[in-house]
Formats: C-alpha cells, sequence, structure tokens
DNA sequence: CAGTGTGAAGTTGTTCACAGCA
DNA sequence: TGCTGTGAACAACTTCACACTG
C-alpha cells in the first residue's frame, strides 16, 4: 500500500449515507419523547422503538457529536438540537420545482418537507393550461420563460418531476440557474458537472419490493 | 420471434432486494426502447443510460430469466415481458390507504402506481370532515365504522399516512382486515405477525441525504 | 472483438464481542 | 448490572477479471 494518504484534511468526514437516511427518523423519536419530558434515551430504546440494532444507534449517534452517559443514555435535548443541526433543519433550502403534474403537484402539496428545512417556493411546466395557476400556493410558471433568468436567485434545490425525456434538458436549464442539488424523480441517468450533488428517487422501488414478496410469498 | 417464452420462475429464489428495486427502472427504459422500435438492448447500453455497472445490469438480467444473445444483447421484448412478470404489472393488486392528510392524499392523487400494479381502492381517516369526500375518485370512509369490515375484501396492500402515533393501531386493524402487505410512511417500526410483509418507506431520507451533501460541500 | 455469463476480489454497512464505566 | 464506545467478524452487494461465444 502506497503511503501517500492525500490530505484529505478535516474535512468534515464522510457520514455513512444509511446513517444520514436514519438520521430523521431519530430526529422524529427525539421530539416526541421530549414532548413526553423525558430528558434522557438510550440506544437500546431508540434501537427498539425503531426496529434497529443496538449497536447500530450508538455508531449512528456518534455522527452527531452527542456522547452519551453510561447508564443512562443521550441527553433527549443534546441530541435535539445535533440532529436538527446535522440535518439543516436550521437553514432553509429554497427549492424550484420543473414538472407540475401529479407527482409534482404531490409533493408540494405535501407540505412537510418545510419542517425539514426546505421550501418550494416556485413551479415551472411546459403546459399553458397550469400558467399562473397556484398549487398549494405555490405559482406555477412557464418553464420557457424561465431560460435565462433566475441564476442569481440563490435557489439551492432543483426537482425533476418531469417524464423522462425531458428529465436531461431540464437538469442543464438548472445548472445554468445555479442550482446545487438536483433532486430527480425521473428514471433515467442525469449528466451535470462533477460539483452538482444528483439525488436519484425511484418511486416504485418500493412498490416493486412490496409486489415482489407478495409473489415470492404465493410460491412457497 | 415471439410467443409465449415460458420465462418460467425456474426457481423463485429471492432477488436481491437492490435488484428488485432497479427492476421498475429497467422496464421502463426497455418500454421506451420498443417504442423506438428497437429489437434488442445490451446490457453495457442499459448501464449507460441509468447509470450503472454493466455487470450489475448482467447479473440483473439473470434474475428476470432472460438470456441474451452474445454480441446482440436482449430481446426488448422478451424483457419487457419478463419484466412486466417480475413487477407483478399485470396482477392487479388492490390497496386501502388510512390517513387521508397531505401525504396520503398526494398518494392517492399521484395516479402513476395504477400502472405499476397497484389501485388504492378506498381511503379512511379519522377526520369528520372527510367522510364522504372523493380524492380523485377515491372515496374516503370513516377508520371506526370499518374495524370489524372488509376481511373478505381480499385487498393485499395497506398503505399507512397517519401520524406515528396512530401507525401501531392501524397497522393492528389492518391485520384484522386480512391485508398481506403493509406500505407504512410513519416514522415507526410496527409490530405484525411473520406472515404480513412490512415495507417502510421514510420520505425524509432522500431530502436528508441532498442537504446533508450541501453542508458537506460547503466546509470543503 | 463486443457482448454474455460467472467466479473471485473488493467495498460498504451491519452485527458481534468485549473493554470500560458508573 | 446496563449502558457507551470500539475494533473485529460477518454479510450483502458491487466491481473486476476472464473464459466463452457468434
Amino acid at each position: 500500500m502506497e503511503s501517500l494518504t492525500i490530505t484529505t484534511p478535516k474535512k468534515q468526514q464522510a457520514v455513512p449515507e444509511p446513517t444520514v437516511r436514519r438520521m430523521p427518523q431519530y430526529l422524529h423519536l427525539v421530539r416526541a419523547l421530549r414532548e413526553k419530558g423525558d430528558m434522557y434515551v438510550s440506544a437500546p430504546v431508540i434501537a427498539r422503538m425503531l426496529g434497529l440494532d443496538p449497536t447500530q444507534v450508538v455508531k449512528d449517534m456518534a455522527y452527531t457529536g452527542v456522547s452519551g452517559k453510561t447508564r443512562i443514555g443521550f441527553s433527549t435535548e443534546e441530541l435535539q438540537l445535533a440532529l436538527e443541526d446535522f440535518l439543516g433543519y436550521n437553514r432553509k433550502h429554497e427549492a424550484f420545482l420543473v414538472g407540475a403534474g401529479y407527482l409534482g403537484s404531490a409533493l408540494i402539496q405535501y407540505q412537510g418537507f418545510r419542517e425539514a428545512g426546505m421550501k418550494i417556493v416556485a413551479a415551472f411546466d411546459t403546459d399553458k393550461r397550469k400558467f399562473g395557476t397556484e398549487i398549494q400556493g405555490v405559482p406555477v410558471f412557464s418553464l420557457e420563460k424561465f431560460r435565462d433568468l433566475a441564476s442569481r436567485l440563490h435557489i439551492s434545490i432543483g426537482i425533476i418531476t418531469t417524464p423522462a425525456g425531458a428529465a436531461q434538458s431540464v437538469a442543464d436549464l438548472m445548472v445554468v440557474w445555479g442550482i446545487k442539488a438536483i433532486w430527480n424523480f425521473a428514471p433515467v441517468a442525469l449528466k451535470v458537472p462533477d460539483q452538482i450533488i444528483v439525488q436519484d428517487t425511484h418511486i416504485y422501488a418500493n412498490l416493486a419490493v412490496i409486489i415482489n414478496k407478495l409473489g415470492q410469498q404465493k410460491n412457497s
């Protein structure tokens, strides 16, 4: 093994993605516990309530920076603050959504994202009939009119809920807009510059797992 | 040529879950290719279009039972049929949804699931004001009135979109109804009999990943 | 040779085992 | 004793290497 060990100085070390995905669950639970008045919670208790392995929880907690008291557990207050910070629930991230069909509308209407630090501030579509309308208070604009605009609006997240065929060109546009991260619901691989974060969400994946398991059960 | 290609599930051995989750992507792509008139598609091409590793695609294809022709690839027709069969897009699965809030309504309105073999046929809530209303043609009923009923309706899937506190009691009810699989959007671990399939979907997980990466980028 | 198919190696995340502590 | 914290073993999935094939 080469002893180069390139710099990688004290950059906030990468948290494993599965851990990141569990963080919102921890936060939800910890908030509920605090509402009940609990001052402390132990990893085994968290594990039991969320159906996880206790060691897993301990390791995940380490990434929040909160350290636990032996035999007592972790301070719920510290945990809540650390998790909210970790998840960026305090900072607010504004998002543009392109593709105001059923899926796009559903995401807009599901306001839960607001409390998670993301606010969809505008939607775009290519369907004339939608221009000027509002979905749950979010205005729908003509995509064409925004080709050039918007690069200084400091929108950090772009959400793509268009058909697959339009996704790449929308992504290109978002890059021009100066968007930093793209949440892509179209079932294609987007080609974007390296520094752009792309998160793909495949709507049917969970359903596929369920139906596959249902089918398997039948054959056993 | 075409023919009924038996595609017999040789030995419905457990398919790795990540593979199952990719299947809908393959199907979507293969359908698009067939519409374009392509008769064959190779694993490297699929891989490039979906941003996957070519070997991965080859291994996934093996689970469909379709075998490829060397130097040519896989028959798009065979693939489509095999994937539709694998994913159960032909069989129809009916679902009940409990919790007709923003998230529940969004899922109902997003009709894409119909073409994926799942149809939400009724929704339930505890909010009087919603009883008797319809969401996108799906009627909303009083949950209480359905406590005893429905065990012989042969609904296979129950979708839980209630607040966390209600989720377990709803799950219990669904078990009584005879539901075989539960798609749970509440951030808690459900306790159900062994033979019941539970699929948890954590809405905020993807958002958490995006925001975490955004935050990391800033620190580098 | 460009593709399928497959066993081996690599990587990543989970679970176990146990030390330390109050 | 019940918990945190951590290094090691384990499991699952991905990627690599390569034999084979038309």
